[in-house]
DNA sequence: TATGAATGAGAGTTCATTCAT
DNA sequence: TATGAATGAACTCTCATTCAT
């Protein structure tokens, strides 16, 4: 966000990454402060020189993983051909958000934010953003014909973000990889493009 | 499921009704059983010999909501005309998934679900029976000529779950309710169904 | 001790066989109320019924160890061979105080007495009878030429006891049974009684 | 044992203290941990960084207790005079044993032995040291013409250990002390020992 | 007698956080 | 920065007991 960034602590990411393989292994609420300071090796107290606390570990890591969504907006932006540009964010975001890890801290971050402003604020901006460029290239897409043209082409793109998402979490609760529910997501997806 | 059930205790309800609201108000983790008794007029021992514990609580919860859908599998099964059948549950499902309360008690029970099997269990049950339904809808439809004919109609049923459920789950971090999208996806789903 | 003895219920019985086996498993204070009426097949309220409480039956389980020590009494008293008998009596001593159930109980018995009076009462009173049988006894002994004679018979009966106990006490901790210790102690404790 | 032994906090000891303190007056499963950091002066928080929980208190403290053990395997073993040797034994094992703090602790760290394998392993290693030195002192006696000579000295040892510690134990519940039992044990101890 | 729902104090333990070193 | 002892409120759950039925 800012371009004053100041270099980070290598520690800082010490605590991030353990907090994170906390979070995936026993959620947000079941694991404690100390958790997250023994696994990094790191003590209790000096992890709060590097953070404002718990909730500063997880407003963190919600940046991140905002962060990892550039790539993404990235290739969607000033695409040289619109479909295929499309496809690739299907296909790629539909790995993405069906990762265990991602879609677990995902929900993680989302129930905290219903209770948390400040880790709202994080995560609407990140899909926000990620919102703007697939309308952006989905009506450029439609001014080449090579799509339909919708009236909302944001709606359209949360409806994308929507199924790929519900997608993601849904994989949560089965554990094996389904992939042919994958691949008929997909598919539904791209023939609803369709003139 | 069983029509050997004991006639549920008032008792436990109010305790289950007490838990739901402290559930939607605060989170699940953030609720305590002593929250629990005191909004349910309840003393704090006498839960204990209604529920097996606070995770005994949400397991009930979960189950309520999986008979829920009990109406929603109704409608599904043998539908005299599939297509509308279909659109009356999307209207209708999606309008339940986005209710504040459904979407948040959902997703804190997915969570909770990931660590604990006996809810992910119940959890997985009701959603499997949601999925049978509507494949079948599905399935009466094509052959019929209503819909396009799917390979996997269970796989394009998930599709419509997780569409939906992914749309009301959003919904949670956007307070404000935005039919637009509603709308977009509704129409989306559908035009997806099209020979 | 009352010749008014009132027939005792059954259940009363079930209780106290049960809540003497929950004692033995998981010993006194880790039992709960609930667990001996479970155990006895009996509601929590009726417990309360044939019992003044948790306490109450403890004692109730006293004074019936305290009964069992009548056959080592009788058989002391009036004794025709008092090294015979004294001689049987720490062969059947040894054995009962080293039965885990009994030992186990006895120190149970043994920690609420020391701050529960009713409990300590009977505890006291029951030994007080042993003591006063086995002195009886090795003064007829002493009398008769078969034993050493003693200043203080009763203080000899109470090493006896004591020993006796203390032996079955420790065989507590080790759960094997050692023979050889056993027999020690009792041809120690009789060589002790020589002219 | 080893001397790899890092210093103890000072705060360690003064919980001890105040846990022996309770446990003294009102029992193990009477005394709550409050009560114990109450008597401490300790917050409870901070009691649970210095020992794993109640029952770390109570193994901490069985330690301690093998610990003061030692002074009596000391003089047991190379002993000058074995007869004074064993003379002084038992007149001092018999004045540690019948202390009631003593005596209440031991019967309460034996309790809970039976039921705590952690517990139990510090108990057992510290009687066997005793029985190990006393055995030996035995031996020695035995050679040089002093006591009679045993097959199993260990067996005799812990016929010795148990008469003392039984009579500790029958201590608690007599609240007066019986001096005249007390002489009597330790006669009759020491003439078992003559050729 | 017999039942089990109801009580609420109390259990042991963990919590996120602070602060003197 | 870095440490870990210190805090005390909060946690879930169990307890022995009572009482209306």
């Amino acid at each position: 966000m800012s371009d004053t960034e100041q270099p980070i602590h290598p520690r800082k990411l010490e605590i991030v990454e353990a907090a994170v393989a906390c979070f995936l292994e026993n959620g947000y609420h079941q694991t404690g402060v100390r958790d997250i300071a023994a696994k990094a090796g790191v003590s209790l107290g000096n992890l709060y020189n590097h953070f404002k606390g718990k909730e500063g570990v997880l407003a963190f890591i919600a940046q991140i993983e905002g962060a990892e969504l550039a790539g993404f907006i990235a290739a969607l932006s000033d695409p040289a051909d619109p479909r295929a540009a499309i496809e690739q964010f299907i296909e790629g975001y539909a790995a993405y958000v069906s990762l265990p890890e991602n879609a677990l801290l995902g929900v993680e971050i989302l129930t905290e934010a219903t209770r948390n402003p400040a880790i709202a604020n994080v995560f609407a901006e990140n899909r926000d953003r990620l919102i703007d460029a697939l309308a952006h290239c989905l009506e450029v897409g439609a001014r080449s014909g090579a799509f339909a043209s919708f009236n909302d082409t944001r709606a359209v793109a949360c409806v994308f973000l929507d199924a790929l998402e519900g997608h993601g979490l849904r994989s949560l609760s089965l554990k094996n990889e389904d992939h042919t529910t994958s691949k008929a997501l997909k598919s539904f997806l791209i023939n609803g493009l369709r003139c």
